[in-house]
DNA sequence: AACGTTATGTAATATTATATCATGGAGAAG
DNA sequence: CTTCTCCATGATATAATATTACATAACGTT
């Protein structure tokens, strides 16, 4: 929160009320929060609660590299490495629905090497897993 | 789509004509189709109306792996390789929406090496990579 | 003070997806 | 051959996610 707070200040961001409080909401958390999750929490805490305030926010953290939207979910988790250049990859729990971010092991140049995607100019990689976690894995077994 | 048929045919999968028609458009397209896009084209073709038509259709062919969700755009396409068991990755041209479906070169053994993320058990992977194609990246020079 | 830029307020609506309950049709079991 | 069961479809409603559009405010610059 607070390197959230320095980067800002340093890149000229403004890191306002209501974007600041989505990124705490979202840093508390270790599971993807929904646009609409994040509202009402915004609510309670006396935002104003139409959907594009909650929108505006992510929009800005994605943006600026606080936050990643995870599309198997459409919701979305706070960046665990903010402020850095990085490809991450995210492993879904389907029993507790934790999100696990973690550095890709491929590079864009791994993907391009394949043939058939030789005739694409890459930019933007998303890599979502979805299985069970440790803990999640151990219950199930019982 | 004859191929679909015989792979229907050797596992008691019923090719049900909505089932079919939903598959043939999404062949003759090279772009992701949303579920409200298939929905118009099927009631074109008389087919009825109502959204769980085409959600069915689509949840059958992606069950059987005769097509994928592109998680990013909402939109499905048909699978290039049906019937083989494969972790596929998408390339998305970002301005003319093409779609190509390439094999993934990441094994889930390969996401698995890295280190946080040994505390999952990983079932499914999806990689969808955003840029653009040869023939767009030309346009965008001029 | 006037202006431009960025962010917020507000209403309405678009888009994507699912739940639920009723109906029909085809093959298996009796 | 008929009853049962399973699977698919029909139909209505509604939930969940996301965006458009336009108005207002806050703030620093000229």
């Amino acid at each position: 929160m607070q390197s959230a707070q320095d980067y800002c200040k340093e890149h000229k961001l403004q890191l306002t009320p209501a974007r600041r409080k989505v990124l705490e909401l979202l840093l508390q958390e270790h599971r993807a929060l929904g646009a609409y999750t994040i509202l009402d929490l915004l609510r309670e805490a006396g935002f104003k609660s139409q959907p594009p305030i909650a929108y505006r926010a992510l929009d800005f953290l994605v943006e600026n590299g606080f936050a990643h939207k995870i599309e198997r979910l459409n919701a979305f988790v706070a960046c665990s490495l903010p402020g850095t250049k990085h490809s991450p990859a995210f492993m879904i729990c389907r029993q507790c629905e934790i999100v696990a971010e973690t550095q890709s092991p491929m590079s864009n140049l791994n993907l391009s090497a394949t043939a058939d995607v030789s005739a694409f100019r890459i930019e933007q990689t998303i890599i979502e897993a979805k299985g069970v976690c440790n803990s999640c894995a151990e219950i199930e077994q019982l």
